[in-house]
Parts: structure tokens; sequence; C-alpha cells
DNA sequence: GACTGGCACTCGTTACAGTCGAGTGCCAGG
DNA sequence: CCTGGCACTCGACTGTAACGAGTGCCAGTC
């Protein structure tokens, strides 16, 4: 029951041995490796109060120990301090985030960014539409009966989309058109934009009417409907470290899965409280990923999270070292989010 | 030296029988399954010479036979038809591409369902830069010493970028601005728009001078030197399927070398002839890829091309039937753009 | 009562030998 | 030029044995 220190000194031990060497530790090992001032017998019937309670296991009667998805979840609880990240990665991390010039390129940036630094499989959301607010509204005349909707977000993004024209439309009227987007909906927060255009459509001219309705549509439709959110994925060709170990030789499904962007932001996305969230193992709800651990967190201008970003690997991962990077990133890209 | 028709039957039946197998086929198991009409003795002598040519090659001394690169490239060129598609294909490439709403759209579903056809990974071009004329460039203020600067092609492809001007600039400047801008580069192909930015700067009232100067160097960076082409990739798991043997068991390479944007667009990008293009295992540049093969094309509206699409996979692929899918996709893909 | 050394036991790994069979090359004959 | 026959090669598979890392248990010690 009651794991005293000693016990939850050797799945410390036995968690950040099999983290290194990625092969199953016995006790001999362990007490040479580590000062733990016992006997390996000792350590053995530590062991087996452990694996009782499922916090290790064997993989064969003749091998050592491993984790389980429950004994990283205590070692991660209660068994870790954040690593403090090496000043090499600091200097990286700064490099790599000056000379951004756009949204595209700070996530960019920042996911490849992440996969080096880790090691493993990272993915970047980028700020939610939802969490952003409308900073301007652009019309683009392509022919008379066709405009460019252009919208951009106060957090960078820029989503556009052809708008088909129930009929001619003169210039001036898409001029009044521009204004009255503009007016209305400028500094709203996108999720609250659907009141926000019904308003427009029933308060515009007459003669403005049909097009302008077109136009809420399209923009109800493309804001806060549709695909609203977008990914980026770098470091797959991380995921071939460890051999076939991890994985237990497959890879097609964790491929299959991080093709899946609905998969990811549920991963990645929704950081509701800001603080680092860890998934081990099957605590997430995909079978696809049940051999793989995520650490994620969100980020933004100051304490406001617009996205998500974390990394993806096997659950036989550095999670203090992840961990600290995934922060560490986060915070140097709010940072940089913020300047703008 | 010169290949009589039954050798070539042999050749052609050995790589048939071995990209549906996947296993190294013998004389007697080709003369079961083609009708050759001679022994398998026979067959035996014609694989010496075709090995002797370089065509074929034994893994081992007790195995059957398997194609070189050689031997696919004479397939490819002399030995198969191109096939053509079910019908349920051609359904699903029509009911795949309608509704897509805007270029991001097609791109993701064009990319998709070339993946998903051919069960390769499959990687498509957004429309490149190059090949664009400019349909419109809107300056959009974000504060007085801020422009979001966005360009709008005819290809559908949108770039912006955040322009950080040398001093505050009221708003009818930036109409001013604007107008200029527009006026010169409006319907140029962005290929040509060097001088013209240049001229703009040169032509620029005095007062407007430091920030034209600014924004044409904003201009050139970014439209013309710059990250101006995009990629979509889909399909990664797929590389996966045929267990470890294609790829000779690590697929690490192949996913670095996916991850590398230049080297996806040397693969399939610059499609000078309109034709389809293969790359058989070493043909390619990239010491990554040597036990992968490409099929790519160009696309466009009409006959103009203004992208690459394709697919990549093992040397042991289908190329008859993913040559005529590449071919009818990027088809399709260009009557949709025609209609834009 | 907690720890330790010793010991028997388990079981995966490795090495080796032997068999099997698919496939070949060669040759003599049609 | 094609064919049937035959000896040969060599990888794949099987079974056996030795090895050793690691364990669980127990009796003894502090």
């Amino acid at each position: 029951m009651g794991l005293d220190d000693r016990k939850l000194a050797v799945l410390r031990a036995i968690v950040e041995d099999y983290v290194s060497t990625q092969e199953p530790v016995g006790s001999k090992a362990l007490v040479e490796r580590h000062q733990l001032g016992v006997s390996p017998a000792t350590v053995r019937n530590d062991m087996a109060v452990l694996e009782e309670e499922g916090y290790i296991r064997q993989p064969h009667t003749s091998a050592g120990r491993v984790p389980t998805d429950r004994g990283y979840r205590l070692f991660v609880d209660r068994l870790s301090r954040v690593k403090p990240l090496s000043p090499a990665e600091r200097r990286a991390i700064e490099r790599f985030l000056v000379g951004a010039v756009d949204l595209d390129d700070v996530v960019h940036r920042t996911v490849r960014l992440l996969a080096q630094l880790t090691r493993q499989v990272a993915v970047v959301q980028y700020p939610s539409l939802a969490r952003s607010s409308v900073r301007h509204l652009e019309l683009v005349p392509i022919s008379t009966t066709r405009l460019m909707l252009v919208m951009i977000a106060d957090t960078g993004r820029v989503e556009q989309r052809l708008v088909e024209l129930p009929g001619p439309v003169p210039a001036d009227d898409v001029t009044d058109l521009r204004r009255l987007i503009n007016e209305k909906l400028a500094n709203a927060r996108l999720s609250e934009t659907p009141p926000l255009v019904q308003a427009l459509v029933e308060e515009a001219p007459p003669e403005l009417r049909p097009t302008m309705t077109t136009l809420a549509t399209v923009l109800l439709e493309t804001l806060v409907e549709r695909h609203e959110e977008r990914i980026a994925l770098a470091g797959t060709a991380n995921l071939t470290r460890g051999g076939l170990l991890d994985f237990q030789g497959s890879l097609r499904p964790i491929l299959e899965a991080l093709e899946e962007e609905v998969v990811l932001l549920k991963l990645i996305g929704e950081t509701e409280p800001s603080t680092t969230r860890v998934l081990i193992g099957d605590e997430n709800e995909f079978d696809n990923l049940r051999a793989a651990s995520v650490v994620s967190t969100g980020y933004g201008p100051g304490t406001t999270i617009v996205g998500g970003l974390g990394v993806l690997g096997p659950t036989r991962m550095d999670y203090p070292g992840n961990i600290a990077t995934v922060r560490a990133v986060a915070r140097y890209v709010g940072e940089l989010l913020a300047q703008n």
C-alpha cells in the first residue's frame, strides 16, 4: 500500500535507467548505478511490491523491470523536478526565434525547434481563431461578381475565402460593405461575432442586403464553423529512433493519428488551464496512440492563451526534460507574439 | 545485347509478379502464372541474360529474381501501358474535388485524394508564385508604423507579411501607396516584378519615398526571394505498408527527406515539360531516397503549368496505376483551377 | 522487524547442427 | 533453339544444448 521513500527512490531509478538505456533494469544493475545503500535482494523485495501495485512490470519472467504507464504517472507527478534548461538550449531557442517575419514563419520555426530540442515529434497549433479578435476585414474585388474576403486577426492569422456574389456589385458598394463590416466587427472576438454578423445583415441598406447576406453566410462558415484550426507538425523522423522497440514495432498507427488534425487538436489543443499537461500511454483517448505520450501546454501573448503546442513520443521519454523544453518554448513564443 | 520479345515478356512478368506478391519470383512460378508458352528451363536462360544485362538480380543464390532499378526503368518505358482508371476511381476523384471553397481546400483535398487512391505518400505543390500573376495587393494598417501587406495572386494564393515602417504614415498616404502599387503591379507575373518594384520606388513622390522603399524591400523579399513555395503532404502512414521489406527496414531516411521542403520541390516541382515524370530508385539525387520512386506531373489551368504534384513510394510500386492516377488527378485539379 | 547473502529456478538469447525445399546452372537430347 | 533431368547452393526453419541475467524465497544477522 504505502510506498516508503526507498521504494519511490527505486521506482525513480528504474524510470531513469530505463529511459536512458531502453533496457529492462534488474536489481543488481540498479544498486550499482545508484547509491541506494541497500543490497540487490532488498531492492528485489521493493520491486515485488512496486509490481504488485502496478507501477512496474516484467516483460519476461527472467528479465528486469520496466515502468508501466502508472509508474510513469507517479514519476511525473511526484518523483521528478523539471529539469532546468541548459544554456545551450536557451541560446538555441533565442537564436531560432529571432528574425521571424510573420505568423507562418513563427509557427514553422517553433515546431522545428521543438522537434530538434526534444528529439520527438513536435506539434504547434496556430493561434485559435476562436480566441482571436478581428483586426481588419478586407474585401478585394476579383470580378464584378466575385470577392476575395480576407480577415486579419490580432494574433497575426490571415484567412481568406473566395465569395461568389448573387449579382454584380459596383466598386462603390464594395467600399460601403467594407466600411460597414469593419465598423461592426473590428476588435470583436471571433467567438462573439455571430450575433454581430446577424445584425450586419439586418442593418444593411436594402440595396446591399442580398450581397451582405451572402457575405454573412461565408463569414460565419469560414471563420467560425469551418476548419478554423490549423496545425504544424515536425520531427516525424524522430519516431524511428530507438529502433522498433518503442511503439511495439509498428509506426503505422502513430503516423495515421498524426495525419488527423482533429486528433492532434484534441491532444494539444484545448489547454484550458495554463499549466503543462502530460498524457501518458493510454491516458489519451485514441487507441492508435496507446503506446505514446504527449507533453503539451498553452501559449499566447502575456497570460492569455491562444493556442497549444507540445511534443509526442514513446511513453519511454525524458519527461522532465521535455516538460521543461515545451514550457520554455511556449514562453518564448508568447513573448514573441506579445511584441506584435 | 538485344533482348527479344520473349525476354521482354519475361521481364514484364517478373515486374508484375514481384510488385503484386512482394516476393522474389522464380522460373517455375512464372510459367505457371503467365502464358509464356515455354518451359521453366527456357525462362531460366532468359533470366540469366536479363541478369547479365542488369535488369534483374538475385537477392540470394537460391532465391528467385527481383527487378533492379534499371529493370523497372525498362518496364516503365517500354513494357507498360498506362492503366485506364476504374469508374470507381473516376467517381472518387470527382466527388472529392467538388465543394472545395478555396485554394487551401483544393490542395488539401487533392493531396489526401492522391494518397488514398495510390496508397502512397502524396505531395502537392501549391501554385508557384513565380508562375502566378498579381491580382491585387492590399495594405492594411495595423498601427501607425505597421502595415500588413497582403498579396492575392491569380492562382488563388494569398501571401501576407507584416511590415515595420520607418515612421508613422497617415491613412491617406496608405491609400496613395496602395493605388500606386496596384497600378504598377496588377496583372504582372511575379517573376517579372523586380524591375517594376524598382520603378515604384524611383517614381514615388518624395514624401512617400522612404515608406515605399521599405515596402519594396519586403515585397521583393517575400514574394520573389523567400520561401515562395509551399507544399502539402499526406499518406505518410502508407510507407509502413509492405512491412519493413521496402526501404530495407528503415523509414528514417525517407521521413527525414519528406520533412525537407526543398527536397520535395526538387522531386515534384520544376516539371518543365508537361509530361509525367518517373524517377526510379537512385535516379533521384537524394541518398535518403535511393530506395524510393517518384511519379510526378505538372498541373495548372488549361495548358499552363503552375505547380507539380505526385506520389512517392517504394521502387516496388504499381507504376502504370500510379501514373494514371497522378495524371488524372492533375487534370481534374487543372480544370478546377480554370473555373476560378 | 528490516536487511542480506545464498541458492535454486525460470526463461529468453545465442550457437550449432541438421533437414527441407525453392531455385538455379548446366548438359545432353529432341 | 527449346526441353527435361540432375546435381548443387543456400536461405529458412527446427530442435537441442549451453549460457546467463534476473528473480523469488529462505534462513541468518544486526
